[in-house]
DNA sequence: TCAAAAGTGTTGTCCTTACACCCATGT
DNA sequence: ACATGGGTGTAAGGACAACACTTTTGA
C-alpha cells in the first residue's frame, strides 16, 4: 500500500472509455462490446477499463484498444472526463472518454474477435450502460467539429480510396449532400492527396481514380484550417 | 468506508486545476496562487483542489473558483484531463484542468484576497509546480482556437466596453495587428452588440462609444461560426 | 446506344482586405 | 489649428456555390 501524503482526501477509480468510429463505405458505425463483468454484465457498452498505476491516460486508452480490437497505431484523442458521482452505481468512478477513428477493414482482418464486439450504425445504437450514450453524443459533435476544419476523416478510410468514397463519408458525417465538383476541387486543393495509376471499378462504369494520402503533407497540414464543409452549422 | 465492488482495482486522487484568464485593458493575465500545503508549499500554482465524493467535475471547478476568488457565475470549460503517473510526486493524482475567463475588474472588487493570489502577464509567468506550465500552454491554444470562431472573449471584458478595447484584446490573444475598420465591421455584423449612448473618453480625444452584449443573441449565436480572425493559423 | 457516375468549366455573387478618407475633440 | 485616435467608404481580388457540360465505359 502506497503511503498517503494527502491523508484526508478521497480516492476514486479512474477509467477510460473509447468511442470507436468506423466507416463501412456507406455509413459511420460504432464498435460496442457486451460487458464482461458486473454490474450490468451482458449489456452493451463502450470499450473501457481502469487506469493502472503505471500508465498515463493516453497509454490506458491505447492499451484497452489493443486488448479489445487487436489494433495499435490508432487515431486516438481525449474527448472529455465524465465525473458524475452516480455515473457508475457500484462505486464512484471518473471516466476519461477518448474517441478513436479506425479503418474498419483493418479491424475485420483481425482474427481476434473473441470479445463479442459488434459494429452498430450510429443511428441504430442499442441501449447502453451508465452515461455511455452521452459520451457518444459528445463524441459525434466533436468529430463533426473537428472534421469541418481538419483532415481527420481520412483515418477512417483504407490506404487507397477514391474521392467519391470520401464524399460519401463526409455526407454521412454531416447529413448533407455535397456538390461533387466543388467537393473534389476542395479536397484536391489541399494538396494532401496523391493520385494513383489505378481505378476503382465497382462503384461506376467510368471508374474513379484511387488516391493515397501524402503522409508528409498530412502531418504538416493536420492542424491548419482547411474548411471542408460549406457553412458549417455545428452544435458546439 | 464504501464497499468496494471492483476489488482488484486501484483508486487515485482526482483533482481539478483552473487556468484563470483575465484582461487588464492591455494584456492577458493569469491568476496564480502560492500553494498552501506540502509538497511544494509556497510555490506558485494554478488554483486547484481535490474532487469531493458528492460533487461532479464541473461543480468541483466552480467550488474551487468560488473559494479562491469569491466569484461565481464564471465562464468555465473543461480543458483536458492530465494523468501522468508522476505528475504529482507525492501520490498518483489525475487532474482535470478547466479554463476560466473572468472580468478582472469584478475580481478586484472582491475584498476577499486572503489567498495571496496574483495576476501574472501571460508572457512573464513564474515557474510553476507539477505540470501546470503544460496545462497553461494547452489552455492558451484552446482559447485561441475557440475565440477564432466563437465570441468567448467578451467574458473577459466588463459589461460596457468599446470596440477599440475589444480590438486590443483580440490583438493580444493572437499577437497580430488587426485593421480597425474591418474589425469593427466584422464585430458589429455579428449583431451581438448594442450601442450605448455614452462614450469612453480616456483613450482618445474623439471618444469611443460603449457597447453592451445583447445577452439573448449571445446565447443564441455562441456556437455559430463567426470567423473573428482573418486566416487563423493556429497551432492545433 | 444509352445510362450512370466521374470529372471539368464557367459564371455570378458574396466576402474580405487594404487603404484612403472623414469626424470629433482635447490641448 | 492640429494631432490623435474613432469611425466610414470603396474598389480590387479571391473564394465559393450552383450548375451546365464532357468523359468513360458496362450493359
Amino acid at each position: 500500500m502506497q503511503l498517503k501524503k494527502y491523508p484526508h482526501q478521497n480516492r476514486m477509480l479512474v477509467a477510460v472509455d473509447c468511442i470507436i468510429f468506423g466507416f463501412d463505405g456507406n455509413q459511420l458505425k460504432l464498435l460496442l462490446i457486451k460487458r464482461g463483468f458486473e454490474p450490468r454484465k451482458g449489456k452493451w457498452s463502450l470499450m473501457g477499463g481502469f487506469v493502472t498505476p503505471e500508465e498515463n491516460l493516453d497509454q490506458a486508452a491505447s492499451r484497452i484498444l489493443k486488448q479489445l480490437t487487436g489494433l495499435s497505431d490508432i487515431y486516438l484523442e481525449q474527448l472529455l472526463a465524465f465525473g458524475d458521482p452516480l455515473r457508475d452505481p457500484a462505486e464512484r468512478t471518473i471516466s476519461v472518454a477518448y474517441f478513436a477513428l479506425i479503418d474498419i477493414s483493418k479491424y475485420e482482418e483481425q482474427i481476434n474477435h473473441e470479445y463479442s464486439a459488434e459494429w452498430f450504425p450510429l443511428k441504430q445504437l442499442p441501449s447502453l450502460i451508465f452515461d455511455h450514450k452521452e459520451m457518444i453524443e459528445t463524441a459525434k459533435e466533436k468529430l463533426r467539429y473537428k472534421a469541418a476544419f481538419h483532415p481527420v476523416l481520412f483515418e477512417l478510410l483504407p490506404e487507397k480510396f477514391t474521392i467519391p468514397q470520401l464524399q460519401v463519408l463526409y455526407e454521412d458525417v454531416y447529413s448533407k449532400i455535397l456538390d461533387k465538383g466543388n467537393f473534389s476541387r476542395k479536397i484536391l486543393s489541399t494538396g494532401l492527396l496523391v493520385k494513383q495509376k489505378d481505378k476503382e471499378r465497382a462503384g461506376s462504369k467510368k471508374g474513379a481514380y484511387y488516391y493515397k494520402l501524402d503522409k508528409r503533407k498530412y502531418q504538416l497540414k493536420f492542424n491548419a484550417f482547411l474548411n471542408f464543409i460549406p457553412n458549417p452549422q455545428l452544435q458546439s
